[in-house]
DNA sequence: TTTCATGTAACAACATATGTTACGTTAAAG
DNA sequence: CTTTAACGTAACATATGTTGTTACATGAAA
């Protein structure tokens, strides 16, 4: 099945955009992601109504990081793009007479329970400022600069 | 997005032929799932190479529980429905150059590896003959017979 | 030899996510 | 005050994956 990838593509910016003085245009942050800048400005949209990031019309325009990377959790991001469905699998059908359908139902939504809690949880457990920091540390190992990291242009 | 109901579907049916004595067509379990006799020996078909199940052709023929449900679990369907994948969520884009790219699939992996290792350890727990039974209290609870729980024929 | 069943390939339909175009709005620059 | 740079958004197009369907071959029992 097709992987939903918004909160691994917007995190991805956001990181950027934590190293960067000025505004990042979604033509910007779109060769980030690798995609569009309507991609982007949908995305992005999700964030600002959440606070998280603010967006400027006009000439110099563009986005801002408008939140505290360290009070801010993956999972906040998570819900900011809209909860994606975490779990590939369902259910085939709704017979809500069929008792067979019932204990299967029982079974399984308790195993998909369990595991999206599990998810949520280590979310919640990590901030932006957390994962900008692995990233810094990372780049320190790599003796390398936040420019020599620069996308392709 | 849309989940995968092949585990959901065919546990269903294995439950409703544990309690049959002849063998099951795949009409038969077709209507039971709300489907396509095809999609049923597609997927009946995966079952069958692990030896959970075994099929006849010809008159008379059809699809026979060849297992013991005591030592059959929910995992062991999962695998032989092919694994289908559990987490709905993935990576944009592989960058491997970009060393935020990999602060992001790092964190995010370590995730989805918990969610699904819950999910799993959850299945290996429940056999199907735990989940029979499940079904039967509730048939008790009811105070119905296996008959009157048939679906719309 | 007819009928009932599986086995499988090939194709069609459908749903979802993503990408793209087009046009409107706003704000700074000149 | 016109041009340019940016976002906002609706509408449409494309791609992909899953599921459903048709068609035909094979095998077994009546």
């Amino acid at each position: 099945m097709k992987p939903d990838s918004k909160l691994s593509g917007v995190l991805h910016v956001l990181l950027h955009m934590l190293g960067m003085k000025s505004p990042a245009t979604s033509e910007q942050l779109a060769r980030m992601m690798g995609t569009n800048p309507v991609v982007v400005r949908r995305v992005m949209a999700g964030l600002r109504k959440q606070g998280l990031v603010a967006s400027a019309k006009g000439h110099g325009g563009g986005w801002t990081v408008s939140c505290d990377p360290a009070s801010v959790t993956l999972a906040d991001i998570y819900k900011a793009v809209g909860e994606p469905t975490v779990i590939a699998m369902g259910h085939r059908s709704q017979m809500p007479g069929c008792l067979v359908e019932q204990s299967v139902n029982h079974a399984l939504d308790e195993a998909f329970r369990e595991a999206e809690a599990v998810f949520q949880k280590h979310l919640n457990a990590v901030t932006l400022s957390a994962l900008s920091e692995d990233f810094n540390r990372r780049l320190a190992e790599r003796g390398q600069t936040l420019e020599q990291q620069s996308h392709a242009v």
